[in-house]
DNA sequence: CGTATATACCTTGTGACGCAAGATATAATG
DNA sequence: CATTATATCTTGCGTCACAAGGTATATACG
């Protein structure tokens, strides 16, 4: 199987890359917040949904490192399916957790917003 | 003199960081677009106008990176300040450099907000 | 006069972290 | 029985922000 991995050529893909990480915890974190998702499942999800490429091995240190802190709580599954699973789901921690990143992401999102106008353009 | 440092204690202020990491150079980038300001002014401007926090130790190496790359143009100003100054500007193409970057800016934080409306509540 | 503080710039060393490239295991395909 | 797909996990490298240092000059204080 053919891994995809993430081109990175001139300063623009790299900060592309850099604003991209910048937002990794809180993607992954939504991706598990109302539903429960395993490893793989998550990285099409967010492919799918949002055009955002994560692969293997970002996203199952940050689910590990997530599990290890009490955000998420992981959960096998090997019923019922070929292969097992390793679910994982929001924590209540998780949900606080979850509530100050959204609360932080909307009041970043209105700093750089508000850049962009009082700086920006001429 | 107190030099100000950034407190990292919890995973929340990690990824705090992160996220402010992300923007940082569309954030330097904005405060050199419309006027010519100098390194300890872009820190200040920051700050005043939208509470990110960025420390000498940041912002030099990447005004020098971005000089080296061509997006901004330095220049010594010596006369009428106690201190010389080195101005920083935006280069013609760090004038297409940034419109890229700001594209990318909306695309971005349609995502995550798609992200958020979908995935987020119950 | 000294020494303390402010302004201005720059550099070095380190820690953190994403991620490419591997590895393992099982099941289905042909 | 080799190949491809699904699933997870680990190692080692490269990158980059940044704390902590440094230099130089100017002003303030007693």
């Amino acid at each position: 199987m053919k891994k995809k991995s993430i081109e990175v050529n001139n300063p623009l893909d790299k900060w592309r890359e850099q604003l991209r990480r910048g937002g990794l915890e809180l993607a992954i974190l939504l991706s598990v917040s109302s539903t429960s998702r395993y490893g793989l499942e998550i990285i099409r999800y967010l492919q799918e949904s949002t055009d955002l490429v994560v692969t293997e091995g970002t996203i199952y240190p940050i689910l590990g490192r997530l599990t290890r802190s009490g955000v998420v709580e992981a959960e096998w599954v090997s019923d019922e399916t070929p292969h097992p699973r390793k679910y994982y789901r929001l924590s209540q921690r998780g949900r606080k957790h979850l509530d100050e990143m959204l609360d932080h992401w909307n009041a970043y999102r209105g700093k750089i917003d508000h850049l962009v106008e009082t700086a920006g353009r001429i």
